[in-house]
DNA sequence: ACACCTTCGTTCGAATTTGAACAACAGGAG
DNA sequence: CTCCTGTTGTTCAAATTCGAACGAAGGTGT
């Protein structure tokens, strides 16, 4: 067979899917940025840090567990740390089984900005994308969009 | 009623849903950009506004226009398409009918570089998302989404 | 104990992104 | 025509992002 083959172009539906979900996460993301921003101080990624030490168990992570749950860089998580830590809502502590690891930490004025930031933005992903939706549609949205991360993480690290 | 009231938070299903998008989108954009610019020295924006131009009559786009279409800031595309200028693969020209005009015009080297990058790219969506999904998930996803982005559309400008 | 390969988090420089400020112009009301 | 308001694209400084390189340490096999 050629090696010069066409490859299979994406038809009308299947550049629908594609455009929509590129142009959503644009939009959506642009949006709860500003908002944040606006509310509380926040941009979108620390916000995210906060949530996922909050959700951990005694409100700490290490550095490289915390990228990846991010989706982020190892750096660009270090930077991000930081500036959480100048502003007093998260802490490093140094793991006691491994000299190389470091935890993230959410301290008590972290959890309160956590506390006060949620609301909004909750309400705006609510109004924005969740409420949109029908029961249906989420549920789709939830299997087809977690089956296409689950790929994603396996043939990224190996 | 209290202003107090404990705001709606999502339940299980809407934070799949939620989680799932936000992941999903991080890790392909990632992806994307990685192929990208290992495979044609194009960073998946620049791509984009390749796209946008060759499917514009006459291959170029006023910049504002182009801007909204590609959910980007007006300096960020200003940048940009300096950056493209560079590389030979985009042109300005100054609008006829309006002197503070300018259009962004793909030029036939443009067009090349973006006839070689797009079978790769256009392949690894389709391994990455397209493929990984039924014809209804597809269907479901263009519709719910796209409802997103028109509302995020409308009252981002008024 | 030794060599070897992997992992951890940070640092560094370069590239990119953003919003605000800006100057120049367009378009309409009076 | 003239003022007024909104648009257009760029510039600017600041913030953020990434990948590569790094030093330090873990873990394994011999």
């Amino acid at each position: 067979m050629s090696t010069l083959n066409e490859p299979r172009w994406l038809d009308q539906d299947e550049m629908a899917a594609w455009r929509g979900f590129v142009v959503a996460s644009n939009l959506l993301n642009r949006r709860l940025e500003r908002q944040l921003k606006e509310d509380s101080g926040l941009s979108h990624q620390q916000y995210e840090i906060l949530v996922h030490l909050s959700a951990a168990p005694a409100g700490s992570l290490r550095m490289t567990e915390l990228a990846d749950k991010l989706v982020t860089s190892k750096s660009g998580l270090t930077y991000q740390v930081t500036q959480l830590e100048r502003m007093g809502l998260v802490g490093r502590r140094s793991c006691p089984s491994d000299v190389r690891g470091v935890f993230a930490e959410l301290t008590d004025q972290g959890r309160e900005a956590l506390r006060q930031a949620a609301p909004g933005h909750v309400a705006l992903v609510r109004e924005l994308l969740i409420d949109v939706l029908t029961r249906e549609q989420l549920a789709v949205l939830a299997e087809g969009l977690g089956e296409v991360s689950a790929r994603l993480r396996l043939d990224d690290a190996p």
